[in-house]
DNA sequence: TAGCTGACCATACCGATCTGAAGTCAGTCA
DNA sequence: TGACTGACTTCAGATCGGTATGGTCAGCTA
């Protein structure tokens, strides 16, 4: 249950693969828990940060920093508003770079129903056909793919 | 961009989701970018102690720490295995839930490609008809879906 | 029997992550 | 003018993740 390996990765013996790797790079990036829960909020809708706060039960602190790199990191940007005989805000809009980690995020609940009885159960669907959505690897011919039908090419 | 929420999820109002979400349960089982990185080398076909070792740059304290906390949460198990003339070991193998998150591991990697201009480029190809693979969410009539075009219910 | 090797475990330590509580600051409202 | 609110920032402390170093232990080989 492996993958095919081609390319550089196919002969490195055994050396590292180093910082570059991009799943070293998105794990350096976005790999926190406090940073998936606001990533999870921010596709639930939530915007300004005291929902990030009250929705993902962090710390204002936390909730703060991690808004705060997720930024920098370009999966969120801050948005200016105004409410009426309020003061200028800013709100956390998703870039295209945030909503690309959607299968990630949704891949890890996708996970936890199958194999983590403990978690609670979440279904997806789409909300035009009502069809059950799923996380998968697809190849542009449309096959479901498994590990071992994976070619892995550095 | 966001999705749509249905059930408990659509009238939460602010409450915190709690340890049970599925995502956060995911996150706190194998959400160490040691647990990923020694994921992705399983993927990639190591299968011992010291391979894992020299294919991830791991200390071996953290691989062993983090290796058996895999194997407690289900998605490696240890197989013995006795090469002639030597003692008996270990092998670690992939679990049907460890090859289960090869979405979210690739998916990473996937995202890092498109929007980590300093992440190496890998590319993934089904191994039988050598088309380029996506990480996407797809309902069962084969509809590929964006964030705002799911519905979530809990 | 001694030594070697692969697979760990123990210890000490550093830095990142997170919490809880308190403080800051801009701008609006009474 | 002073209180209030939303959005932070700061600080002290706990916990976790990771490194470096140095064991330990089983069992095979000489």
């Amino acid at each position: 249950m492996t993958a095919h390996l081609a390319g550089r990765l196919a002969d490195r013996g055994s050396e590292p693969l180093g910082d570059r790797c991009p799943i070293n790079v998105a794990m350096q990036a976005v790999g926190t828990r406090s940073a998936v829960l606001l990533l999870r909020e921010a596709y639930y809708g939530a915007t300004r940060f005291d929902d990030f706060v009250d929705r993902t039960g962090l710390t204002e602190a936390t909730t703060a920093g991690r808004l705060k790199s997720l930024v920098e990191v370009g999966v969120l940007t801050k948005v200016p508003y105004q409410e009426p005989g309020q003061r200028r805000r800013f709100e956390y809009h998703l870039t295209a770079s945030g909503t690309d980690l959607m299968p990630v995020v949704f891949g890890l609940a996708q996970w936890s129903n199958r194999h983590q009885p403990a978690a609670q159960t979440i279904t997806l669907s789409h909300d035009d056909c009502g069809k059950p959505v799923e996380i998968v690897a697809e190849c542009t011919d449309g096959h479901h793919l498994a590990v071992d039908q994976l070619t892995v090419t550095a």
